[in-house]
DNA sequence: TATGAATGAGAGTTCATTCAT
DNA sequence: AATGAATGAACTCTCATTCAT
C-alpha cells in the first residue's frame, strides 16, 4: 500500500478526533457532564452515533481526553505570554491579562475546567489539579519567586501565594457573564495583588501594626 | 382536637423535613445533583423512597430548598462573627476564621454550595448568587467600607473587592482535603488582603513605582 | 343514647357520602377513570385524603356506585317523561327530547356514562350495560310494542330498533360542544326515526295515520 | 455503499416499526390509552423495551400515528366499497355491509377507535373527528347528496343526516360480542335508514305531518 | 369518623454502550 | 472506519391504599 494512502488516512483520523472533541467540549461546556448526551456529539461532529466510540472509549475517556488537551493548550498559551515578560510585576501582570482573554477566547473550554474543578467529581477533579500542575509551578516560581529574588515583590511564601493568586484567577474566570465578559479588568487584579505584594520595608515599624 | 396533637404532628413533619434536607445535603454533596438519587435521598433519610415528594414538588426544588437553607444558615453565622468585632481589620479575619471554621463544620453544605456556584445549571447559580448577595453586602459594607471610613484600608472600590473576598473565600473552601482540612489558614489569606487594602501614602512617589 | 342522635349522624353520612360521589363524578368526568385521582376527589369534597376509604372500598368501586346512581336517576327521568305521553309518536320525541335535556342537564353524568359504555374497562361496560336493561325495556315496551299496537308504526323488529334507538341517543349524547350543546335537535332525531317507523305507503291513505 | 443494502436496512426499520405499530394496536385495544404498558408494547413486538423510542417520540405520539394509521385506513376500505356501487341505496347498503366487515376484520382497531373517539381524551378525540372527516363527506356527499339528487332519497339535511348515519354504525361498530361479532346484520341496520329516506310524496300532504 | 403521613408498586423516558453490517 | 438499530439499567415521579392517631 502507498505511503501517502497511510498518511491520508492518519490524517483523516486526526481530524475526526479533533472534530470529536470539539463537538464534546461544546456539549460538555453546555449541560455538564452528567447531562451531556454522547450520542448529540457525535452527530454534532457530524457523524453518526456509533462513531465517536471508535474513538473514545467511553463518555468518561472523552471527558479526560478533553481536560488533557484543553489544560495543555491553556498551560501553553499563558505559559508563552508570561515568560516573554522578564520583570516579574509585568509577568504578574501578563498572568491576569493573557488569563482572562484566554477564557474570554475560550469560553467552552473554561466551562469544562471550572466545572470539572469546582465539580463534584473526584476523578475529574484529581486528573485536572494533576493538570495544572505546571501552571501553579509557573505561577510560584517563574513569577514569585523570580519576583522575591529580583527584590520587586516582598518575602511571601511563594507556594502559598501561587495557590491564592490561582484562586483568585480561576475564581474570576469561572464568572463570564452570558456575553462572555468577565465581571472584572486584569489590571484591576493585578493591582491588588501587586499591592500585596509589594516591599514594605518602607513602614515604619509602628505603621506595621494593624492595631 | 387537642392542640397538642396538631403541635406534635406539626413537629413530626418539621422533623421529617429536616431529617429529608440532611440526607439530600449528604447525597447532592456526595454525588452532585444529577447523580444524585432522590429516592435514595428518601431512604438514607429512613423513609419508604416515595415519601420525599410528600415534601418536595421535585428534585430540582429540593435542591432549591436546600440551598435556600444552607446558604442563609452560612450567611448569618459568619454575618454574627463578623459584626461582633467592632474593628475593620478584626471583622477581615473574622471574615475569613469564621468563613473558613464554617466550612470546615459543613463540609456537605458547603460542597453544595460550591458544586452549584460553579456547576453547569443556570438556574441554581442563579439562584445561589441571589441568596449571597446579602454576603458581598456584608464584605462591602460593614468591612471594606467601614474599613476605608475609619482610616484601616486605602480607597479602593469597594464592590470589585468585596467581589475579590469573596472569590478568595469561596475558591480556598471548595478545596478541602479528604479529611476535611483546607489547604491554608484563614489568618495567612487575611494577612495578604490585608497587606493589599493598607495605606499606602507613606510611601514616597518615586518609591511607588515597581520596576 | 337519644334517637335523634343517631338519626343525625346517619344524615351525617348520607350528606358526605353524596358529596363524595359528586366529587367523584366531577373528576371521573373530567380526567376518565384512570387518570382520575381519587385523593383529589376526597379534597375537592371538602374531606381528607383518607375519607373517601370510610364510603367506598376502592376507586373501583366508587366508580361502579357512581354508575349505578347516575343511571339509575337517568332512567328515572327518562321514563317519567316518556310514561307522561299516551301517544306512541309523543312518546318517542319525549324520548329524545327527555334524553338529550338530561345530558345537557347532567353533562359531568353523561360523560361518566358514555366512557363507561365505550371505554376499554370490560366490568364498567357490562355494568351499565346491566342497569340500563330498563331503558332498553323502556324503549321497546313502552315505546316501540305500544307504537306497533296502537297502529302508530309498522311492524318492526322491537328489540333490534331499540337498540338502534338507544344507540342514536347515546352516540349523539356523547358529541357535546365544549359549551355543553348537543349537534342536533332532538325534534330532527325524532323525525328521523318517525320516519323509518311510519306505515308503509302502499298502506291506504287511512291507515297512514300515526295517533 | 451499495443501494440495497440502504434498501435492505431501510426496509427492516419499516418492518420493525410495523411491528410495532401491530403490538401497540393489540395493547391500546385491550387495555385502553392510559393502562396500556408501553414498555411491554416494545417486549409483545419481539424489542427490548426501549426499542420503541427509537420509533416513537412518546407514548401520546405512538397512539397519534397508531389513529392516524388506522383511520386512513378504514375510510379507504369503507370508500372503495362504497364508491364501487353505482346507486344511491346499493352505496348505503354498501357502507353498512363494508363498515360492519372492516369492524369485524379489525376489532383491535376498531376498538382503538371507538375509545378515542368516546374517551376521555380531548386530544385523541379531536384528531379523530379530524381525521375522519373524509368518510362524513363521503357518506354526505357520496351518498347522501347523490341519492337525494339521483331521486332515490327524500330532500333530507345531508349534513346532519351524515352524521346520524356515521352515529349509528359507529355506534353499532363499538358493540361487539367477545367473540367479534356485531348485534346487528348490516342489511337491518340500512333497511331502517332506507325506510328513513324514502320519498314521501306517495303520502298526501296533510298526512306526512306528525304532530 | 376523619385525618393525612407514609408506603411502594409501577410507569414513562433517557441514553451510554454494543455490535452486526 | 463508519453506521445506527437495539439494548436494558437506571431514574424521576404518581398515586391508590393503609393505618396510627
Amino acid at each position: 500500500m502507498p505511503r501517502y494512502k497511510e498518511t491520508e488516512r492518519e490524517q483523516a483520523q486526526i481530524d475526526t478526533r479533533r472534530k470529536l472533541l470539539e463537538a464534546a467540549k461544546l456539549e460538555f461546556a453546555q449541560r455538564g457532564f452528567e447531562k451531556a448526551n454522547i450520542n448529540q456529539i457525535s452527530l454534532s461532529a457530524g457523524f453518526a452515533k456509533g462513531t465517536i466510540y471508535n474513538y473514545f472509549e467511553s463518555k468518561r475517556m472523552l471527558m479526560m481526553e478533553l481536560i488533557d488537551e484543553i489544560s495543555k493548550r491553556h498551560f501553553e498559551f499563558i505559559k508563552e505570554q508570561v515568560l516573554k515578560e522578564e520583570n516579574a510585576v509585568k509577568r504578574l501582570e501578563r498572568f491576569f491579562t493573557a488569563g482572562f482573554a484566554w477564557v474570554v477566547e475560550n469560553l467552552a473550554g473554561g466551562w469544562v475546567m471550572i466545572n470539572s474543578l469546582y465539580g463534584p467529581d473526584a476523578e475529574f477533579k484529581q486528573y485536572l489539579y494533576a493538570n495544572y500542575e505546571p501552571m501553579f509551578q509557573l505561577v510560584e516560581k517563574e513569577i514569585l519567586q523570580f519576583g522575591i529574588k529580583s527584590g520587586s515583590f516582598r518575602q511571601v511564601d511563594s507556594a502559598f501565594t501561587a495557590r491564592l493568586l490561582m484562586n483568585l484567577y480561576l475564581g474570576i474566570a469561572s464568572q463570564p457573564s452570558p456575553e462572555g465578559k468577565l465581571w472584572s479588568d486584569p489590571k484591576d487584579v493585578a493591582d491588588f495583588v501587586l499591592n500585596a505584594l509589594r516591599q514594605d520595608h518602607e513602614l515604619s515599624p509602628s505603621e506595621g501594626k494593624y492595631e
